[in-house]
DNA sequence: CGGCAACTTGATGCTGGTCAACATTTGTGG
DNA sequence: CCACAAATGTTGACCAGCATCAAGTTGCCG
């Protein structure tokens, strides 16, 4: 895995909002089409980026949004020894960076999992178009919200689930996006690691692999290489609502 | 303690933001005075509200972004079986409610942990305000970004803190807060219960006990009744900072 | 094919959870 | 204002889930 060059440096064209297959789930979603060209307008689609481009560094200035294009990205805190703490992964039509705003710096850095195609929103412009478009303005703090709600979600799965649950909720949950996306729910790649599985969900490589093992052995699930097949989604579902 | 009145029954007032103590911390920070007339024209001051008063529950329609004036509030999520887990604490000066926007409803309740006044900020009003005055969106998106930022900050806490180190932080953050009000940094009263802390630390009751007692035994802090007493500030500040 | 990173599996131990008994504080009604 | 009940907090004994350490296996890339 290498970590080369910034996504800024990709070569970049002016995005086409209205031909995308992802507007019902980015920013334009539900925008009048007058609207959506304004965004267009400022949107910057990067040609592909290869796994382990960097798209942010913790600490950078803050200067614009980014949407998944296609791909997958990761957001992480990176320790003082190196480490990585994984905060989030994202999907296409997904969107990340918002933390910059307040602080206008990067808190966190992002880094792609595999190639990746990405919209960036300058902010300063993005601010711009919302000032004069109503409805713009109004989805941004929606996405912003959303946020929010996934977070405190992934703060409740932490305190009060056990390692098994919280990794049939991350299954399920990419289950999910991914059938939203117009994918197989029941089979996919899973570009990350154990270890950065391990430290998203708060659990150790070990104990991820030890879970791997035990859900193929009762025939939860089959994975080899990276792809995940969901053999018993039912009861997969069972456990992700188990107890409180 | 009892959960009575909804905070709407509530008898309200206009507020006059321009004399509220608080400019310097709540939505607004650095505003134009104009801007902020504007501002006060929407917002509704409640009467004190006693201790364990509800601002919101969770399900209910979403209508306002809430601030607190004084006193402080518990935002958490309530389970099936009655169990409430604590999402966060906010002071004077926060705002809390911004996870309603996206689906309509808010997701988690809110309610007084001592008596408070809260300043009601109607969205749709805000909103309306917000496509006029262009700093106070910003200020608006900012106050959104921080709540991301702080969320990202409490899941790293419970993914990779021991006990003992989450409770440091959770009193140092406390510390901090009040002296940026203007309060005693190294005095305060904690007006959240033991089981309240371990919730929203992701500990149980016995675990925070038994650390406010070997804390207390290690001269770092004195606490009786619901009365902190921070001893040794740079040796809390030490803990904070252990490790990754 | 060789070397390295990623993953798997097993043995052992520690942190924090659970259960239980008791102490202290708070709230209520006479 | 006191007496009592209920809620909250403290402390101890014990236990389990997950971390840590260690050794081996698989898969990937030059």
């Amino acid at each position: 895995m290498s970590y080369q060059r910034m996504a800024s440096d990709s070569p970049v064209a002016r995005a086409s909002c209205t031909q995308c297959h992802l507007p019902e789930l980015c920013l334009p979603r539900s925008l009048p089409c007058g609207e959506l060209l304004e965004l267009a307008d400022i949107a910057l689609v990067s040609s592909p980026i290869q796994r382990g481009g960097i798209i942010f560094k913790s600490n950078s200035p803050f200067r614009a949004i980014y949407a998944i294009r296609s791909g997958m990205v990761k957001q992480y805190y990176e320790c003082s020894d190196g480490q990585q703490k994984i905060l989030g992964f994202y999907l296409p039509g997904e969107m990340l960076g918002f933390d910059g705003i307040a602080k206008g710096r990067h808190q966190y850095s992002a880094a792609t999992l595999e190639t990746t195609t990405i919209c960036e929103l300058n902010y300063e412009e993005l601010k711009w178009v919302c000032s004069r478009t109503e409805r713009l303005d109004e989805r941004f703090h929606c996405l912003m919200s959303q946020e929010i709600s996934k977070e405190n979600e992934s703060l409740l799965l932490l305190k009060s689930k056990t390692a098994e649950q919280r990794l049939a909720i991350f299954l399920n949950s990419l289950s999910c996006r991914y059938k939203q996306l117009g994918y197989s729910a029941n089979e996919f790649k899973l570009s990350m690691s154990r270890a950065e599985i391990g430290s998203y969900l708060g659990l150790t490589i070990e104990t991820v692999s030890r879970l791997f093992s035990r859900m193929q052995r009762e025939g939860l699930i089959e994975s080899h290489h990276h792809t995940l097949r969901i053999l018993d989604p039912t009861h997969l579902h069972a456990l992700c609502s188990e107890q409180c």
